[in-house]
This record gives structure tokens, sequence and C-alpha cells, in this order.
DNA sequence: TACTTGGGTTCTATTTTAGAACCCAGCCTA
DNA sequence: TAGGCTGGGTTCTAAAATAGAACCCAAGTA
């Protein structure tokens, strides 16, 4: 039994590449965004996002096909019914992409000076950073990796 | 000077919203994982990728210009010359963002018993995750989160 | 019933991608 | 030097996705 090296796995073994064909387009990832921020509803997305309706449409559909998204009806007092996109905890797992490129566009995009987005940790105002961290607790170096194949 | 809450941040000034125009593009993102897997010939992209050469030309030359990569000319004794594609240290800062969608993929995409991609510590040989640190070293639970715009 | 709100759907033009054919350049060898 | 091989595109056509606007259907209320 050969053992498996990293190049050698299939676009359909690969998490990234399943990953990115499950989220890896533009609008998805800004209605991920706009999600995080708390926004729920079709207009939020429409007006803050400049999509089109058909296009928002279908990616909103997409995402609940997927499992990122579920909608839920609710309905003020007087007003017509409508419906909130919410994520599902599948979709809330997607947070960490979401800080990622957070913190990428903080580094590398974001002039000095200019306000920005951060996040806190809620009890304590501190801030926080996305950081690898082993079995044993400890931080792993950026430059320390090496990539496995392996059975989960 | 009224506060800015994160909602308000225009498309200009959020980071994740920068990342995303720069980045947030399923072929550039799939490049990027070719990169950290250690591919870096046109040819290899290619064929990994299943791609048509137009767009992988267009594509690489999209990540020269925003300083993901660059090229570099090489030459084996007895062959032409060729050109490799390398990431930029700024290109590499994205590590964070393809471990969350690998991290992701393998949680949620990846059926358990199926070999797939995983990140070791070098030195030690132990798994890693991706997890929230704070400005004390200590973790941050994934649910409590606090936006925030801040100035860097 | 008419009107307002809300979430699409349809349509046309434009842009991007898919896939194949074609092309140009760097080297080496006969 | 000519021809061949390798390498990285470029061009072209058809298909798919998007942009942007007009249009439409449904849920409520007055």
């Amino acid at each position: 039994m050969k053992k498996l090296e990293p190049r050698d796995l299939s676009r359909d073994q690969c998490p990234v590449m399943k990953t990115i064909s499950t989220v890896g387009d533009r609008w998805i990832l800004l209605i991920l965004r706009e999600c995080f921020l708390g926004f729920k509803r079709f207009d939020d997305f429409h007006d803050n996002l400049g999509v089109s309706t058909s296009v928002l449409s279908i990616k909103l559909n997409t995402m609940i096909d997927r499992g990122l998204l579920y909608r839920k009806q609710y309905r003020n007092e007087g007003r017509r019914s409508r419906f909130e996109y919410r994520l599902t905890g599948m979709g809330w797992d997607l947070i960490k992409v979401v800080i990622a490129l957070m913190e990428w566009g903080n580094e590398h995009l974001i002039k000095k000076g200019e306000p920005t987005l951060d996040i806190l940790e809620r009890g304590t105002g501190q801030d926080t950073k996305l950081q690898l961290i082993n079995e044993e607790g400890g931080r792993t170096d950026w430059y320390e990796l090496k990539l496995r194949v392996i059975e989960k």
C-alpha cells in the first residue's frame, strides 16, 4: 500500500478543493460576511452588496441547498410575513475563513489610521488573532508546518 | 464624532470585502492551494486544476499584479528556460485562509475513513488547529466574539 | 379592492469561462 | 541553419454567469 502524498490527492479528496467548490464563490463569500455581521434579510444583502436580485436569489438558495443557511419566516405586527436567512452550524464554522480574510485584509489592504473591522474577545475586550495551535496547546510557527495525508 | 459601527463600514473600508475582491475568486483560491502544496509551474497548475490555459494565464498575471505571486525564470541543463510562480510574503500570509478552508472541508465535507490533507507541526508531528488567541495568549471561545471598528 | 411591501423572475446585453486550435519563443541536435 | 521538442501562452467560438432593468406574484392592511 503506497503511502499517499498531499500532491496525490485527487480533487475529490482534497478538503481545500472541496471547500472552494462549496464556498469559493465571490458572492457566497460576501453573503457570509453579511451573515457574520448580523444581516439576515434579502434586502439587507441586496443593498449592502450591490448584487442583482437574480444572482442574490440564486446564491442564497445555493447556500441553503449546501447547508450553510436556512430560511426562517417571521412577521412583524402589521407587516407582511418576511424571511430571514440564518447561518446553520455548518455555516457558522466558516467563521474561521471569514476571520482569516479579515486579518489578511487588515494586514495588507487597509491603510494605517483608517477605520477597519476587528474581532475582540467579548468578556475582556482584548484583541484576538488567528493562530495555529498544536495538540499540547502550544503555538505552531507558521513556517514550521508539514502537510500530510491522514485518515480522520 | 459619531462612533462607527461594523455595519457602517463601506465596501472600501471593510477588510473582509477588500480581501474578497482581491482573492475571492475560485481560480485564485485554487491556485493558492497549488502554491501551498509546492507546485510552481504553469503546466502543474494546468494539469491539476483542469483550467483552460487562457483563464490560467489571466489569473496568474492577476495574482502577480496584486502582489500575491512573482515569476522567476529558471533553466534546467539541456532544457529551455521556464518560469516558476512563487508566493510573495503577502501571498504566503494567505495560508491562514487556505488552512481555514481545509479545516472546514475536513470537518464538513470529507467522510470519516477517507484520506485527506492535514497540517502537522514539523518538529513534533503534532496535529494543529486554527484557534483565536487573545492578547494574553489565552484561547478565545468562538462564541465570545465582539466585532468592533478600530483604527490600526 | 387598491395599495404597499417584500422577494423574487424574466429579459437583454455584457462579461467570463470552457475547450480546442493555433502560435511564438527558447534550446538542442543533425 | 533547419527542424523538432518543449513551454507558455493567444485566439476563437460556444456556453455559462453576471449586470441591470423591467416586470411579476404574494402577504397584509385600510
